[in-house]
DNA sequence: CCTGCACCTTCCCATCATGGGAAGGTCAAC
DNA sequence: GTTGACCTTCCCATGATGGGAAGGTGCAGG
């Protein structure tokens, strides 16, 4: 199965498959006599472990750690779980940091008209800084 | 005022401040005998805004736009409002993302004991792809 | 005046995951 | 045999930020 193919059937691009051998996260693919690589069911099978990572945001250094989970017989599912809920903390923070600044900024587009004027107190609220979504620090006035 | 004092004042550091400079962002500061750039209070006024701009997540671009509508007298609050609606929508969907991931996340974490055997429910879902947010759920807007 | 230290300057490199594109080789269908 | 789709490697770019080197400045204390 030649690297196209692959990323198809995986959903990673060939560039994408081509770098994960690079830095060591699917093993050197076999080659053909014409230099290109060879893939198989076992490929596969990693790579769309490698996808579905991917999908839930984990980072490439994390799913390293995973997939050595993976081949792991003996490993403890506390680990991954401890991988898991880890990650999942830090995607709830992201989370909630862009959903502050979207409700900080709500608060400003709700108080502008948008009704033509150049009056607008959204620019002003950049402008004074009315302290935006963070966390009540003391604006540092000199 | 050094470009150290002017990094401290407005909570953008020196290097960032430089790099905006490059990219034409802020103007070039004006410059002391010895190449020191020199900043005023002008400066500091437009690197304040810059700051709360990025503290709401708007990338530099969009920044970009924002000032020239600030410094623009004759603008429409309208053109303002219709960059912050859109940023706020993309906020939001990224928030989305990222929770429909986290979510997906805590399925599979919620059905691991973590009790040490090597059966791992986790793991089996990276392997199998018990589909993760990827598809089936509409954008529930509310 | 000299020394030392903190600051400034420019320039290059690294991140992270991904894509674009060039130059050249291979394969398969017609 | 030609053509077009695919493969190979290699280099470059992204966005916003930081690190660090090599060298110049500013200021305070001797």
């Amino acid at each position: 199965m030649n690297i196209g193919q692959a990323a198809q059937a995986s959903g990673i691009s060939a560039k994408m498959i081509r770098y994960y051998e690079s830095i060591g996260l699917v093993p050197p693919a076999g080659r053909r006599g014409s230099g290109y690589r060879d893939y198989g069911p076992a490929d596969l099978h990693r790579l769309g472990f490698i996808r579905r990572a991917r999908d839930l945001g984990f980072s490439v250094e994390r799913i390293r750690l995973l997939l050595e989970l993976w081949s792991d017989q003996g490993r403890s599912n506390a680990e991954v779980k401890v991988i898991a809920l880890t990650h999942i903390n830090e995607l709830e923070g992201r989370a909630q940091q862009l959903q502050e600044m979207a409700g900080a900024l709500r608060t400003l587009a709700n108080a502008c008209d948008g009704d033509g004027r150049p009056d607008c107190p959204i620019i002003q609220g950049l402008e004074a800084g009315e302290a935006p979504a963070c966390h009540g620090a003391p604006p540092a006035r000199q």
